[in-house]
DNA sequence: ACGCAAGAAGTTTTT
DNA sequence: CTTCTTGCGT
């Protein structure tokens, strides 16, 4: 999804002159390939290129929504590049794999363009491009030598994780209920686990601050941690933090930190407030005086606090050198027409802290963002489709229109109806490729044979086996542990007599897959064939999975080797499993349903935000201190500033939640979202639509209950 | 002792 | 929809 591309913007007095670089002569003359950028964005690229290698000081970029962040990111690269860095001498850190992809891509078509007349020189391409878990990654595998890690480790995905910290709690005893508490579910521990070591703050800090209900657990956590940290280390696995929390011991060690930096002549980092402190440790501790170092970012779209992001990154982040930051903004919006940049202005200068900034465009427009007050969820529905399909007939594509929503749940009753009216959508951010377990299955099979220390991976395989379960499958992995050579402590593994027909096979695809002359993309064949009747017998409805199992397969083609191809897919998995409404074909028209965190980066000409109440955003579960609810309305900012032309902000009067055990699914009364204030109303056009207006028709509520409605609203916040 | 199936319960957002 | 527990069957 592009990012807002400038316009061709004619700024005559800013045209070649200072373009002469050292080692290209001018042929930049009619297609100037940075004529399109302003002052700011020009002065982002242009800065300190004459300094010579490695001298440029450290830059802070704050880049306002839709300012042309990638794209001033890109021309910075190919800047570079043309001034004769080496690409190969270029870090360049990005949010996710596509955000990658698409800088290298865009930089590369910058260069073209300036290098055009000269012979070949082939685009470049960025070898160092990627997230910082992807690239950590591969610096660990090329160092492990010399930190003491087996270079053959596999990557626990979150899942993988979540398996593991359970066994280790069943391991050492915790998982019995305790008198009356119960412990937390393997997954919350790890995620209070992941945040203590991306925050790096102590445990108790921790809980304390985001999962005060586990407090009393403190002693057992801290236990269980430990054992798990342990258990990675045996079994030669590494989780998502480990990429980071190495890489940064690794820079911060004075030997090898300054080894690491003297790897790059530039360090570039997009999304910069949304990393956390093992990261900036990472940035300091490889370029300890900031030199080459810039970094972009928007310190109003910080949205992942929750795994550890602080803001404080980007606001400090001027005096985090030997010397001061440069720092540029970005303020002109080439995206949103200026009533939607009103609202979501007015929307962020209600936060507390911030790089004071006013983005501006010359984009007028008579069209007012609407908020539409509306019964209930499923006439929101309704009326999000209605709207949808009248853009459309208006002439904006279905994949110009986008519905972001507060969590992945939110849009359950949007999708009903778009289906039944056969409105094709795909859906961000909700369950994902890599979670669904017939691709686990398939995925630990490999792993198993890749690393079979790695007790995880073992212990799913071996249960796919009827008659094998937990006790036997520990078992094994106990005998594999010890052996010299695992695959013969596998064949050797006396199975239950009941299993033998399906342990028989099962071995041999396992020395089929160890053995060493196999060639790549061969290997999930064999995991294909054997896998797939088990698939028939375990799941009613194997005909979807078996399609996932074939897309898995179509894409580990795409990978020179076993062990790129799982660390990859485990750091950048495929967004959407087939298994929903089923993937539209790239051709076809359909609209985009995303959470708003998925959303980050993206834009579309119209935009849906579903469920602007209080209890959704802010979501109930994040009211617990200001700095939670301050997070909160800048993700309310990134929804709003994604739309071009057309935003809507629905709140439904009543919604439904799930309640957990005590009275079933009920409905709640809720209220306008606290951060549409009523001094903001001015800049939205305002609509009541009652359900008497739809097909469907059911009678409005009487007013009574409408009375209540707005007591219970107000009370539920004093 | 172990495997398996049925039933209850469960705090969002993601690399 | 999952994960965790319990209870019944080998």
């Amino acid at each position: 999804m592009p990012e807002a591309v400038a316009p061709i913007v004619v700024t005559p007095t800013l045209v070649a002159p200072t373009l002469a670089a050292p080692v290209l002569a001018a042929s930049t003359t009619a297609d100037d390939p940075y004529g399109s950028l302003n002052p700011e964005q020009r002065a982002a690229v242009e800065h300190d290129i004459g300094a010579g290698e490695g001298a440029a000081r450290p830059l802070l970029v704050i880049a306002g929504a839709g300012s042309g962040k990638t794209n001033t990111l890109a021309h910075r690269v190919a800047r570079l590049i043309q001034g004769g860095t080496d690409p190969q001498r270029i870090l360049l850190l990005t949010f996710s794999r596509r955000a990658a992809t698409e800088m290298t891509h865009r930089a590369g078509s910058v260069l073209a363009r300036v290098m055009g007349m000269r012979a070949s020189s082939a685009p470049a391409s960025l070898p160092w491009a990627g997230t910082f878990h992807s690239i950590g990654a591969r610096l660990l595998r090329e160092y492990a030598g010399r930190i003491g890690l087996d270079p053959s480790f596999t990557i626990h995905d979150r899942g993988d994780s979540e398996d593991l910290m359970g066994m280790v709690r069943h391991d050492i005893g915790q998982s019995q209920i305790q008198g009356a508490r119960r412990s937390p579910l393997k997954g919350t521990c790890l995620s209070i686990y992941s945040r203590a070591v991306n925050s790096r703050d102590p445990l108790a800090l921790v809980l304390q601050s985001t999962f005060p209900w586990c407090k009393e657990w403190e002693a057992e956590l801290k236990t269980l941690f430990g054992a798990y940290v342990d258990a990675k280390q045996e079994q030669n696995v590494l989780d998502y933090d480990d990429l980071l929390l190495f890489w940064s011991e690794m820079a911060a060690d004075p030997e090898l930190g300054p080894e690491l930096g003297a790897l790059f002549d530039h360090v570039l980092v997009d999304e910069y407030q949304d990393t956390n402190r093992l990261q900036a440790a990472i940035i300091t501790g490889m370029k300890p005086d900031g030199r080459g170092v810039m970094v972009v970012g928007d310190d109003a779209q910080s949205i992942y606090a929750f795994r550890g992001a602080t803001v404080r990154n980007i606001l400090d982040f001027p005096q985090q050198f030997s010397q001061p930051a440069v720092l540029i903004t970005l303020e002109r919006n080439y995206r949103s027409t200026q009533p939607i940049l009103d609202a979501s202005n007015a929307v962020i200068a209600g936060a507390r802290e911030r790089y004071a900034k006013t983005l501006w465009t010359d984009k007028a427009s008579t069209v007012q963002p609407q908020l539409v007050l509306i019964p209930d969820e499923a006439e929101q529905a309704r009326w999000v489709c209605n709207r949808i399909l009248e853009h459309r007939e208006a002439g904006i594509a279905l994949t110009a229109q986008a519905v972001l929503f507060r969590a992945a749940s939110h849009s359950a009753a949007l999708e009903l109806e778009l289906m039944r009216r056969n409105i094709p959508f795909v859906k961000f951010g909700g369950l994902k490729f890599l979670e669904a377990s017939h691709i686990k299955d398939v995925l630990a099979v490999l792993r198993f044979a890749q690393n079979p220390s790695g007790r995880m991976a073992g212990f799913r395989v071996a249960q796919l086996i009827p008659g094998i379960g937990q006790a036997t499958a520990s078992k094994l992995l106990d005998e594999v542990g010890a052996a010299a050579e695992p695959t013969v402590a596998v064949e050797q593994f006396a199975a239950p007599a009941r299993s033998a027909g399906d342990w028989r096979e099962f071995v041999a695809l396992y020395r089929a897959l160890r053995t060493p002359g196999l060639r790549w993309p061969a290997d999930i064949e064999l995991v294909k064939t054997w896998y797939l009747p088990h698939l028939e017998r375990m799941h009613d409805d194997a005909q979807v999975r078996v399609a996932d199992v074939e897309q898995l397969a179509q894409l580990a083609g795409g990978y020179g080797t076993r062990e790129t191809f799982l660390a990859e897919i485990t750091l950048d998995p495929p967004e959407a499993s087939s298994d929903r409404a089923g993937p539209p074909l790239l051709d076809e028209d359909y609209v985009i349903l995303s959470t708003i965190h998925s959303s980050k980066g993206q834009e579309w000409k119209s935009v849906h935000v579903l469920n602007v109440v209080d209890g959704c955003i802010p979501s109930d579960m994040s009211t617990g201190n200001a700095d939670d609810i301050e997070e909160e309305r800048r993700l309310l900012y990134v929804a709003m500033t994604r739309a071009k032309q057309h935003l809507h902000l629905v709140v439904p009067n009543r919604f439904f939640i799930k309640q957990q055990a005590q009275m079933g699914d009920r409905h709640v009364y809720a209220a306008r979202s606290r951060f549409i204030t009523p001094a903001m109303l001015k800049h939205f056009e305002e609509c009541v639509w009652t359900s008497a207006e739809t097909r469907h028709t059911k009678k409005p509520m009487p007013d009574s209950v409408r009375m209540m409605v707005r007591d219970r609203a107000r009370n539920a916040w004093k």
